[in-house]
DNA sequence: TGAATTTACTTTCCAAGTCAACTAATTTTC
DNA sequence: GAAAATTAGTTGACTTGGAAAGTAAATTCA
């Protein structure tokens, strides 16, 4: 039977998405960055390491697209390639100084956006929606953070 | 500070979103038909004289990409175009059988995963997930359903 | 060890999305 | 009531995204 669209869980999650998610790239928006771009910068201080691979899963692309985004960020100066050590297929990224100046300015903002969220509903409420969320996610093992 | 970037909401709603609209869109594949498609004959079998900007609303889609998904539809003879009658700016969908075919068979499909997400996180924690996503949404009067 | 396979990433070609400008119909204002 | 302003939708130039094929390094295995 016939339901209203938003009774159902992917049309109210991709609203929810799509307000977020444009909100929080017009803010980067003046720092001339997209929000791919700012996880490659963030997940790139925690996993200095990473490989392609792996950042794609990490930044939620699909690797032709993340290959393209690296292409555009390494003329913008934000970090260079490094052909891996023990497996030279692999390609690991290096932040440079412009980029790591512009990860902590933009940082402040995502934060920013993120604390407004969460006290639009409330502390406890996060923490639940975290929890559901986290259960709509890939069933993978996840090893991060 | 630095958080692990999965400690964001706006990340934590973007890894879900990802995972359910990649999920959907596999099945709707087998129908040859996109997510956006299916929600404007969806929205239009409940507001069948809505206007393309509403349209866009409704959908989540800036009014451009709409015209262009709609260019795409008529092709494909799933709705035609006409002219609003009292303004002649305004453009009404018209489902043709064969979009109100494909309407009823792809619902199906829908509700099959939300089916299965609901009974994923139960039907409690859904009601709840709705009505925190729903604050995360337009703030807007969304005199909808 | 060397041919066959697998893996990591990139390229290519095409589809879809975006911003800003445009056309045409309606409203407003004087 | 006609010029100016607003509104609805589309178009065009350009950017970004995606599936599948391509390249080259590593691994398997016979």
């Amino acid at each position: 039977m016939k339901r209203p669209i938003d009774g159902y869980i992917s049309y109210a999650l991709a609203a929810a998405h799509r307000e977020i998610h444009n909100s929080l790239a017009a803010r980067l928006k003046t720092f001339g960055l997209q929000i791919e771009a700012w996880r490659v910068l963030e997940i790139l201080d925690v996993f200095p390491a990473v490989t392609m691979s792996d950042l794609a899963t990490k930044v939620l692309m699909n690797p032709p697209t993340l290959t393209k985004l690296v292409d555009r960020m390494v003329s913008d100066g934000l970090v260079h390639r490094q052909i891996g050590r023990q497996d030279q297929r692999q390609v690991n990224l290096v932040l440079t100084d412009l980029g790591k100046k512009r990860m902590a300015q933009i940082r402040e903002e995502v934060q920013d956006q993120d604390d407004a969220i969460l006290d639009a509903i409330g502390e406890d409420n996060a923490e639940f929606l975290f929890d559901l969320l986290r259960r709509l996610s890939p069933p993978a093992d996840a090893k991060m953070s």
